[in-house]
DNA sequence: CCTATCGCTGATCGATTGATCAGTCAACGC
DNA sequence: GCGTTGACTGATCAATCGATCAGCGATAGG
């Protein structure tokens, strides 16, 4: 009978490397993390990474994982299917505007993971984290909701879009975009007008 | 009497070594990025890029600054303030698109400059790259050609956020969003749909 | 023909990497 | 009390990192 984690003492020191691990990450990448910076910052011998997740390798794995799951749960939860289109949209963009807001941290490791990512997921993980928007806009447009002058699928990718460069803007990098004004613009003031902006005429 | 660069031979090896760079560093990252790999694929020995630039950051930083140099020269040329503001914009994304897709291996230095970039670059070089197109849809949006019920900068983020999406979806990732068909949406397509949505009422 | 110069390389440096090993210590069953 | 188990650490491993050094070979000036 095979068990898929070794031992799994529940201890709490797992838990601090993970998240010393996603802090480290976060700030340096893949390549650029070290495993004592990792085990220094968790307040733990370097060798117990290797104890427990054995490897770095293994540990980035599951630092993502984590991310991943949180993630779907979120928005599983926050996507409400029997709303109208409209509303469907706002909620579906907030949600997934906060999500990321909460945790800036997953959400800078989520951009590493884009180019640095170990290479078998490279592709399906960050497919996955952002489908859930497209999908729900697509569903809209399929609904009817979306302006009809726009070709299937644009409608989607540009709110995707819209809301990754809002948390670009706010997130990743202060400033790197910082024409719209000193304080920057409220999300809910910029989903509405994305959201206006994509709107079928009523 | 002080010189920069310490000799410059101007050798074809200078270039060859660039060149080689610049694809390893697209493809790896500065910290995944080996020096011996790079000197093999650029078909010399390691030592001669210390020889020649005095270290890997050096290296890193001339692949960047060559890359903001073309970008900056190119969106010079390629942008025409006498045009109308509706023409203008369009000409302007159109040439945004077009330099990076025909350098993807810039395009994807660029991305990593964001986060793996050398601390004192990070957000100079990678703002400084942006800052013409929102530039320049701002100043459309000034002169009245932007729709008036969106709040000022907006409209120049989004309009820099969807192009930058398209070379995101072409270009990074493949079928990182492939939600818009098999063959996607034909950049000339995309760009008109794009500045047809942000446009004033007639 | 000699030599100084310059582009360039093989060999090697110390430092740091991720991973491993032997061994300590506390907790627990008997 | 005794032995076993398992989380945990200091010390150390081979491998690789970027950088350096001495020297090769071709070329140009005298």
């Amino acid at each position: 009978m095979p068990e898929l984690r070794p031992t799994f003492p529940q201890g709490d020191a797992r838990n601090a490397i993970v998240e010393a691990a996603l802090a480290v990450f976060a700030a340096e990448g893949f390549h650029g993390a070290g495993t004592r910076q990792i085990a220094q910052a968790a307040g733990v011998s370097q060798p117990l990474l290797n104890h427990h997740f054995g490897g770095k390798e293994a540990l980035w794995r599951v630092v993502g994982e984590q991310i991943t799951a949180d993630f779907m749960a979120f928005m599983t939860d926050a996507v409400d299917l029997a709303l109208p289109p409209g509303d469907g949209v706002t909620a579906m963009l907030r949600a997934y505007l906060a999500f990321w807001k909460a945790r800036p941290l997953s959400f800078r490791f989520n951009l590493w993971r884009r180019l640095d990512g170990l290479q078998d997921e490279r592709v399906s993980r960050s497919e996955q984290m952002t489908r859930p928007v497209v999908a729900f806009m697509q569903r809209a447009q399929d609904a009817g909701f979306i302006r009809n002058d726009l070709p299937p699928g644009l409608a989607a990718i540009m709110g995707g879009a819209l809301v990754q460069f809002l948390l670009d803007s706010q997130l990743e990098i202060r400033a790197a975009l910082a024409v719209t004004g000193d304080e920057g613009l409220a999300d809910e003031d910029a989903i509405g007008h994305i959201v206006r902006l994509l709107r079928a005429p009523s």
